[in-house]
RNA sequence: GGUGGGGUGGCCGAGUGGCGAGGCAGCGGCCUGCAAAGCCGUAUACGCGGGUUCGAUUCCCGUCCCCACCUCCA
């Protein structure tokens, strides 16, 4: 079976081939870095990271662009707010910093939650604020091709025409006329109160640093224009997979298309969305305020049960979060790596073979993740089944590994990783002595004396198991030790 | 009002016109000095009402409920 994976635009799933032989150009939209991410954003950033790494799985040499919003609306509001007499520093927003400040320092949250869940970086990351240039020659294409105007007010406000393009809504089969108008319609000075920005005219009270010369006037670019402008600087005016949340469908991927189709690029070739994250039913976000950081998830369990919480639902499902999933999907991670522990006793781990057809399979049907985590189990547990018989497992744990690679199961960076320092030394020491005195009073039989040490090991969090071949102990959630 | 996606056993979550994934939790058994881990077994599951069919959870019609987008949003 080859890769066949769902396009949002035809509303089918297709064959993907991608354009050149190879290789597979990808695009997806990244934060807007107006404030520290939740579990919704790094859930589509896994998502995308398990298809870059299937790709490459599957012989496939990947570029994939993140776009970073570096500026907009919010940023510029709150870096204002930060400058008030009335600002109350919070843990989100601890100082008075100007909006690219503001910006990075989101920026850096958001790589730092993508490296703790072991997403792997794209091959480029550009800003929005870095691509001015290649935003006007956009915009100077539109303009001539009878597709955008300058606002009909003073504004300096560049808009698309909606009117002027008869294929817009194609992307979410809408039609203008059916789209409900918002409430609070401003119709500045636009044709159609649908028509929208391309580049925003500076105004009074913005900071200069936040505005850019133009042959429109003074001002800065508009959210949708820096995806059209960015993807193809990179990718080329035709690539191959364009993705990101389903939230953006409407407008933004609407508004992007649009723009690159007007302006005679054939823009991408499939389009992927994932889907959102709820919690107790309802959309995370932060305008509900019901969001999750990754930070609080991880406090509740071990890395690589975040990232497989977040991967283990189909992309395109709503993923609810719940008390309890974590330690559900911890429970299942633990299984798989007590497996790894008892067929690879020696830590081979480099020993990675084969992926099983029926894994293979499930990926390349539009990465059906939760079939592909039953292939998984399913080889965790014939291997099981071998190492009980007293037969070698190693092939099966080779095949663990490589699927592991695929989910990045194996990429999370663990804090209790194995390398220790002089407490983690002096830790082993410690228990390695009790198991001894265990053992002792084990062989005597006083069986008393052996629970009670194991007692306060567990109490300690250190749990304790015996095996075939002598005690084995692990700190609660961390790396085993023989 | 428009568009798209859902309602599957205690929970999560795939999937299919007929032999009913997988995980977590529970129960029984094997193993163990006892545990743990592991293995084996186990459950009146497919929102509701019709229809098509030899047979539907899967197709069609109707109906109820939920979610997302139409405004900044992964």
């Amino acid at each position: 079976m080859a890769l066949r994976l769902y396009d949002t635009k035809t509303g089918a799933i297709r064959d993907f081939q991608p354009l050149e032989p190879g290789q597979v150009s990808l695009y997806y939209c990244g934060a807007t870095v107006q404030g520290r991410p939740h579990v919704g954003h790094v859930r589509s950033a896994v998502a995308f990271d398990i298809l870059t790494r299937w790709l490459e799985a599957s012989g496939y040499r990947v570029l994939s662009v993140r776009n970073v919003t570096d500026i907009d609306d919010k940023i510029l509001e709150k870096s204002a707010a930060s400058f008030r007499p009335d600002f109350q520093p919070q843990a989100d927003y601890p100082a008075a910093d100007p909006w690219f400040a503001l910006a990075y320092r989101f920026e850096q949250a958001f790589t730092s939650a993508y490296d703790a869940l072991g997403v792997r970086r794209p091959s480029y990351e550009p800003r929005a604020t870095g691509h001015i240039t290649e935003m006007h020659a956009l915009i100077a294409r539109l303009i001539e091709a009878g597709h955008a105007y300058p606002a009909l007010d003073d504004s300096g406000d560049v808009y698309f025409d909606v009117r002027s393009w008869e294929q817009y809504g194609e992307l979410t089969r809408q039609s203008v006329e059916d789209m409900q108008d918002a409430p609070d319609v401003d119709p500045r000075g636009k044709r159609d109160p649908r028509d929208f920005a391309l580049w925003k005219g500076h105004k009074p009270g913005e900071p200069d640093s936040a505005s850019w010369e133009s042959p429109w006037g003074r001002g800065r670019p508009g959210w949708h224009l820096e995806c059209s402008a960015m993807s193809t600087k990179y990718l080329g005016a035709t690539f191959d997979i364009h993705g990101g949340g389903l939230d953006l469908r409407f407008p933004h991927h609407e508004n992007e298309l649009a723009q690159s189709a007007a302006a005679g690029d054939g823009f991408a070739r499939f389009w992927m969305h994932n889907g959102m994250v709820t919690f107790a039913g309802e959309k995370m976000s932060k305008s509900v305020g019901n969001t999750i950081s990754p930070e609080d998830m991880l406090a509740q369990a071990r890395p690589t049960a975040v990232r497989y919480f977040l991967g283990q639902a189909h992309y395109r499902s709503q993923l609810d979060y719940r008390p309890g999933a974590l330690q559900e999907a911890e429970a299942a991670v633990e299984r798989i790596e007590n497996f790894l522990s008892r067929a690879l006793p020696q830590g081979d781990f480099a020993a990675v073979s084969e992926l099983p057809q029926s894994f293979r399979d499930a990926m390349d049907d539009d990465l059906n993740v939760p079939a592909a985590l039953a292939a998984l189990h399913e080889t965790v547990r014939a291997g099981n089944t071998a190492l009980d018989r007293g037969e070698d497992a190693s092939g099966a744990a080779g095949q663990v590994l490589a699927m592991l690679d695929v989910l990045g199961l194996r990429d999370v960076p663990e804090p209790d990783g194995g390398s220790g320092g002089p407490a983690l030394e002096a830790l082993i020491h410690l228990v390695q002595a009790q198991l001894e005195r265990r053992a002792e009073a084990k062989a005597a039989k006083d069986y008393a004396t052996a629970d009670a040490i194991r007692s306060t090991l567990t109490a300690a969090g250190v749990e304790v198991e015996d095996t075939p071949s002598g005690a084995s102990w692990s700190l609660r959630s961390g790396a085993a030790h023989g």
